[in-house]
DNA sequence: GTTATGCAGTAACATTGGTTACAAAGGATT
DNA sequence: AATCCTTTGTAACCAATGTTACTGCATAAC
């Protein structure tokens, strides 16, 4: 476990914390499509990620979906940070987009090292901040972008997360991520297909030139 | 400055706190309609509210705006915090919604009280958490709602946060917070008042029962 | 008083996105 | 091969929202 967290972190963490991670934490390997947290939870463990994707969902009250960012290797969940300091249920959804690798730390310690060492009250800040920025670049996007642009975005970053140009889902897997409906999924899809940015095949999507 | 202080945020925060922020802070009185922070602007201080309210906006790249949330009494801006922190340029824009009262301490203290005061911390990251609940509940209405909808939620927020049953806007207005156009608002607004749920004006609408 | 300006009401129309319905194609199973 | 299920393509239609254009009205400015 040390030399992954010294891979992923060791920029970041004073040796002191590494070890004390290292104490307490539990190493955890996770498959693809992996349910970590589910709206409701009370959470007691804080994931610090080593590799792989995590995606963050949100649901409203009739069970639509959106996607609300990806976590990757070096980010933590803030919402879960957020949960725990006030001792209260999950607003959010994370799902493992890829196999991933993770430590959970137990939430006890997060506020005696926030005291103890400058690297971790800087990291939660820090992870703060880019999860209320990711979070506005989303809002942005639903609010300012008409579908045809996410879609974009979308497919964009997904291929990105996935490390390739092939993205592996349906178009009605697309269009929950998106709060959308297969039918205009399909439609736009098929018009980045005419436009010679993508190609359609059952099941997968290759990305030529976004 | 020092009653104003303890009536806000007394209850919070330790005495030995309170005397350090009535050292190192500055009092402002400001009124309604002031721009407090500009997109892009670097931010030196940390704003405490005592009274009134602040609305956050954000713009997109043609100059579209869209109503964040508020902020009130015992609130502080975590963008601002997240910004300071990280050294990096607002996101957003923050302007008095009503005449307000804030305490402005300067960002250096920031670590050294989340070192030092147990309260600090909690009301740092309290407000974090509050924070991303309120965009979450931002997002979900531009996500999942109609414009109806949304206009009645912010009709009613806005009577809140203005502690009266008038509203001093003109349709004109109402559509840029909720990045729509005057016409479709003047619409929503006219169904809603035939329905008896409000009264129209020129320059103010009334909330009779929402 | 007359004029100018800004606000609100309304109609007609365009566009986007969502819905329903059905056909066609690819795979898997038998 | 015959059957079944899932995925995708497409047409027709509908609802919500945005756009343009014009009107009347209230108030401020002259």
């Amino acid at each position: 476990m040390i030399q992954e967290l010294t891979e992923s972190y060791g920029a970041i963490f004073e040796k002191d914390l590494i070890n004390e991670i290292v104490q307490v934490g539990t190493f955890k390997d996770v498959p693809e499509g992996h349910k970590l947290i589910e709206i409701g939870d009370y959470i007691k463990g804080m994931p610090l990620l080593i590799s792989g994707a995590i995606k963050i969902l949100r649901e409203d009250n009739d069970g639509d979906e959106l996607l609300l960012y990806y976590l990757e290797k070096g980010d933590t969940c803030s919402m879960t940070m957020a949960c725990c300091m006030g001792d209260s249920k999950s607003e959010i959804r994370a799902i493992t987009e890829t196999d991933s690798k993770l430590i959970m730390v137990p939430i006890q310690k997060m506020e005696e090292w926030t005291v103890k060492y400058k690297s971790w009250r800087n990291f939660v800040f820090n992870s703060y901040h880019e999860r209320l920025n990711e979070l506005l670049t989303t809002l942005d996007s639903i609010a300012f972008d008409k579908m045809d642009a996410r879609l974009i975005n979308y497919l964009k970053e997904k291929a990105r997360i996935n490390k390739g140009n092939i993205i592996n889902n349906t178009h009605q897997e697309i269009a929950y991520e998106l709060h959308s409906s297969r039918v205009v999924i399909s439609r736009l899809l098929k018009k980045l297909e005419q436009m010679g940015s993508i190609e359609l095949h059952r099941n997968y999507i290759k990305i030529l030139d976004l």
